[in-house]
DNA sequence: TTAATTGCAAATGCTTTGCTATCGG
DNA sequence: CCGATAGCAAAGCATTTGCAATTAA
């Protein structure tokens, strides 16, 4: 067990919540894997060793450990989310060709919720700010014309 | 029929492609209703004037608008999508409390591609900037505690 | 012990698909 | 006339819900 589910672990030691092997599982998956998940692969993979655990369970925790706020979700055009844990603020640059995900940094937003709290009549609260783009493998590949 | 569905109509007017009441009512509502409808409320309006009109025909337009590039499909964190017809491009804040959209622009992004063009690998072709937060009149309310 | 959690099956809700009838050009 | 589009019903798919059985604390 790896030492960030090891602290989450003791942030959630806490009256009313349990620790099941199950939870675990998506916890150290999620911790280990950097490839933004789907609840359908994060089944998938737990499924070899837990050959039991049901796709329901996958669900309710993803959706306990967002509401505890140790996870993101993550929903951008396609038909499913995808989930990743929760460190320091990045970004994500998706490909439009293969759906594969990157992360990045971009310290200038920082400062952007200030001006859109100017431009706009609301109490900014958050932002979400994604790319588009052509990864270096596909955009390897010769287009047909 | 308002102007800029007029010049939509004959910039679709070429072979393989046909003008319907139900697609015409459509972009209708779009053009002129400023409130990032969803299908289904595209659909309950137009059912009004089109008592016949089906929810298949509606999401058949909004993809072929879709496709044709006339209207943006958008998608929050919530179980529809929204539609809206496409103008110059601009950013939504979106209210966490009540899901009202606004507008807003921010030139100050333009440059946000270049800059993430050099952080990433990929080859950007295109970006998303959603903003969340509470929207005057849910502000106003009294927050209960 | 006992209440949180699992796992199954069924339900839900948005969107798409298959197919025939209709209608636009 | 002919093929694009409408409209109906059914299917699809991700996710949620209801509920009895299990299990962590």
């Amino acid at each position: 067990m790896n030492v960030v589910v090891e602290e989450s672990i003791s942030l959630l030691r806490r009256p009313g919540i349990r620790m099941t092997q199950q939870r675990l599982a998506i916890m150290e998956y999620l911790t280990t894997s950097n490839s933004h998940p789907t609840a359908e692969e994060i089944y998938r993979e737990l499924n070899k060793k837990l050959p039991n655990i049901s796709n329901t369970t996958v669900y309710n925790n993803l959706n306990f450990l967002k509401e505890q706020g140790l996870i993101q979700e993550l929903i951008f055009g396609q038909s499913c989310s995808r989930y990743e844990w929760r460190t320091r603020p990045h970004y994500h640059v998706i490909c439009t060709e293969c759906g594969k995900i990157d992360d990045f940094e971009l310290p200038e937003l920082n400062r952007l919720e200030e001006a859109a709290q100017r431009e706009s009549n609301f109490q900014i609260s958050g932002h979400l700010f994604e790319l588009y783009g052509i990864c270096t493998e596909c955009g390897q590949e010769p287009l047909q014309s």
